[in-house]
DNA sequence: GCTAGTCTCTGTATCGATACAGACTGGATC
DNA sequence: GATCCAGTCTGTATCGATACAGAGACTAGC
C-alpha cells in the first residue's frame, strides 16, 4: 500500500541502511545521492521513516507523558493545571519532543493498563489524586518520570518540583489570624475518599491521606495553634471535587449556623472562588462579611480580589519537563522547592465588629 | 535489561504467543495458564507488552494528534484553545484515546519533519495560521484528519468542524450598525504574514490570506455594505498575534486621530479584550467611549461584559476527535457546521452624542 | 608502489511484539 | 469406532525501520 523505506531503496537501487541514512544520518552519504533517494521518495509518495518502526529501533519515543489521575477534560478546566501545561509545553517545544496526555480510566485496572501502553520516554505526573500505583507502573516499565506533589515514601533520588505546602499554607493562615479571625473554616478537595460534601469531623490533620491536602491542612492548623486555636476548634469542610460550585455547595449552609465562621481558608483558588460565588448568591442584607482566601493565584484570583498563596504554575510545569528532559547529574540538583508568596487583596480584612 | 515478553514465556515453558495472547486476547488460552503466566510476568518485573513493537506489528497506536500552526505555550494560552482542548479531551477519554499535542518549530522544514514523526492514528488539525503544508503530509501519509477552520482547497470528502464565519461575523457587525455606527475599525490577526501592527490599507478583502479571518471580515463589511458603509471606509487594524497586549498596542493610537472610530470589531475576544485594556488604560477624562465586539464568547469575555459572537468551542473539540475517531459512514454527515449566536452585553452601545 | 586513511555504501542482525494457519487433545455425535 | 468440533497452544512470517561491522574505491603521503 503505502511505500515502505525498502521500496525506495528498490527505485534508488541503493540498499535500505543508505536510504535510511539519508533521513536520519546525512553525513554518511554524498549529498547527490541523499538528492536522488529524497527526489525518489517525493515521486513515490514516500512520507519518511515509519515512526512507530523508527521508535521500536531506536529505543526511545520523543514523547512525554502528562499524568493526570483525573478526568483529561477536568484538567482543562482547572487553571492551574492549564498553566502547568502551558509550561510543560513550552519545555516541550524547545526540546523538540510531543506531550502525551493519557486519560486515566476510572478503574485502576484500566488505568494500569493505559500507563503500560503509553508510548512515551518518561512521566510528568501531576497528581490530584493518590497515584503510588501509577508510579509502580511507570518504575517497572524503567521509565524516569517527575512528580509535583509531596509523596509520603518518596525516595530520596526521586526528580520532584514543588513547594513547601505547609509553611505556604501557613503564611496564608497566619495573615488571616493576625486580622483577628478565630471562628475558621477550612475549605479543601476530597479531605477523605468518598466523604459527603460539608462539614467533616477528623480527630486529627494527620488523617488526611493526600499529602498535598494534608500539607496544607497542617500549615493552616500550624498557625492557628500559634494563636491558640486548636484543631478541634477549626471547622474542617469537605469538597468532592475542585469546583466552584461545589465548593460553593459545600459552603452554603455554614454562614446559617449559631456562630458561623468569620473566615474560609480554602485549600485552592477554584475552592476560594467557590466560596465567593456563595457569599454573592445571599441577598445582600443577608451576606455575612466573611474574609476568604485561595491557593494558588490563578489568573481568576486576581480579578475577583482574592487573597492567596502565589505559587509560580508554569514555571513549576516547565521545570517538571526540563528534569525529565535533561536531568541534572546532581541528584540534589533534581529536587526543587519554588518560592511562593502570599498575595493580599481586598478578600481578607479583619473580623467585623457584630 | 528488561524481561521482554520472550523471557516469560520461556519462564513458564510457553510459548511467546501464548504470552501475547495472555495480554490481548484472554479468550484464546485457558484461565489458568493466563493467570500462570501473568504471575511469572509479575515476578519476573515484565511491565507489559512494549507499546511501541505492539503499535507496529498492529498498525495502529491509539492516540491522535492535535496540530496547532503556533507556539504549544501560546495554545494554553488561548482561552478558546484550552475549551477546545477540554472537548478533545473528553471525546479521547471516552474513547480510551491519548492525544498527543505536537509542537511545530517554526522552520517549515522542521515542522514538515515534526508531523511526519509523530505516532498518532489522526489529527486534528486547530490551525491558526495557513496550514496547508501540514495536511499535505498528513495526507501522505495517509492518515485521517478533521479541520477546524474553513480552507480555500477543501475537498468535498474532508472531514470538518467548524461555524459560518461569515454569517457570524455579520451578526455582530449588523448588531453594531444598528446601534448607528457608521465610523468602525475592524481589528484582526495577522490581516497579512508579517505586517505590521496598526492600520493598514487594502483594497479589497478578498487579499486576506487567511480563510477564517477573511470570513469574519468579509462578514463585517458585508453589515456595513448593507448600510451604505463601504470597504474603503472601514479602517481595518493589524494584530501581529492573537494577544490581549498586542491588540491594545495596535489599537492605542487609534483613538487620538481626527474622527476616531466609535465602534471596534475584534476578530477573536482576546483582541476584543486588549482594546478594551487599551481603554481602559487611558485616564477617565480622555477616554473615549466606544462600542467594542468579541468573537467566540470565552468565559473572560462574559466577566468583561464583551458583546461577542458565541461559538461552542468544547463542542467543537468534542465532534473534531469524535469525527476522528468513528468516522460516520455518511460523508455529508463529516461536515459539521455549528450554531453561533449574537451575545448582547455591556460593550456595545449607541453612538455617544459629541 | 605500497600502506594508511577517508568516504561511501552494503549486508546482516535486531528492536519486541502480533497475526494466522495449523497441530494436538479430549469429548460429543452418530 | 470413525468423524467432528471446540478449546488450546505452537511456529513462522511479518510489521518497518536502525545499528554496526566491514567492503570497495579513492586520495595522500612517503
Amino acid at each position: 500500500m503505502k511505500p515502505t523505506l525498502q521500496a525506495v531503496a528498490d527505485a534508488v537501487g541503493v540498499s535500505r541502511s543508505t536510504v535510511s541514512n539519508a533521513y536520519s544520518r546525512p553525513d554518511q552519504l554524498s549529498a547527490t545521492l541523499r538528492e536522488r533517494i529524497l527526489e525518489a521518495a517525493r515521486q513515490l509518495g514516500y512520507p519518511g521513516p515509519n515512526p512507530t518502526a523508527r521508535s521500536l529501533r531506536r529505543g526511545f519515543v520523543g514523547s512525554i507523558g502528562v499524568l493526570f489521575t483525573s478526568q483529561l477534560s477536568y484538567a482543562f478546566t482547572d487553571p492551574f493545571a492549564v498553566r502547568f501545561l502551558a509550561g510543560v509545553g513550552g519545555a516541550a517545544e524547545r526540546h523538540g519532543t510531543s506531550m502525551l496526555l493519557v486519560p486515566l480510566p476510572p478503574a485502576v485496572t484500566d488505568a494500569r493498563r493505559a500507563v503500560e501502553n503509553a508510548a512515551v520516554d518518561g512521566f510528568c505526573v501531576y497528581c490530584v489524586a493518590d497515584e503510588e500505583w501509577a508510579l509502580d507502573v511507570i518504575r517497572q516499565r524503567g521509565l524516569p518520570f517527575v512528580s509535583t506533589a509531596p509523596r509520603d515514601n518518596a525516595s530520596a533520588d526521586e526528580r520532584f518540583v514543588g513547594i513547601d505546602e505547609r509553611a505556604a499554607a501557613h503564611s496564608a493562615a497566619a495573615h488571616v489570624a493576625g486580622l483577628g479571625h478565630r471562628r475558621v473554616a477550612l475549605l479543601a478537595d476530597s479531605v477523605l475518599p468518598d466523604a459527603p460534601a460539608g462539614p467533616l469531623t477528623l480527630a486529627a490533620v494527620d488523617q488526611v491521606p493526600h499529602p498535598t491536602t494534608r500539607g496544607r491542612l497542617t500549615g493552616f492548623a500550624d498557625a492557628f495553634a500559634e494563636v491558640g486555636v486548636g484543631w478541634a476548634e477549626l471547622t474542617l469542610v469537605n469538597v468532592p471535587g475542585n469546583s466552584r460550585p461545589a465548593a460553593a455547595a459545600a459552603i452554603a449552609g455554614l454562614f446559617d449556623q449559631p456562630a458561623p465562621p468569620t473566615a474560609v481558608l480554602a485549600g485552592s483558588d477554584v475552592l476560594a472562588l467557590g466560596v465567593l460565588d456563595a457569599l454573592a448568591a445571599r441577598p445582600a442584607h443577608d451576606r455575612p462579611t466573611v474574609s476568604v482566601t485561595g491557593f494558588d493565584d490563578v489568573p481568576e484570583a486576581a480579578a475577583a480580589g482574592l487573597t492567596t498563596v502565589r505559587q509560580p504554575a508554569e514555571e513549576k510545569g516547565r521545570i517538571a519537563a526540563e528534569l525529565l528532559l535533561d536531568p541534572p547529574a546532581d541528584a540534589a540538583a533534581g529536587h526543587v522547592l519554588l518560592p511562593t508568596a502570599l498575595v493580599v487583596r481586598a478578600s481578607t480584612g479583619p473580623v467585623p465588629r457584630s
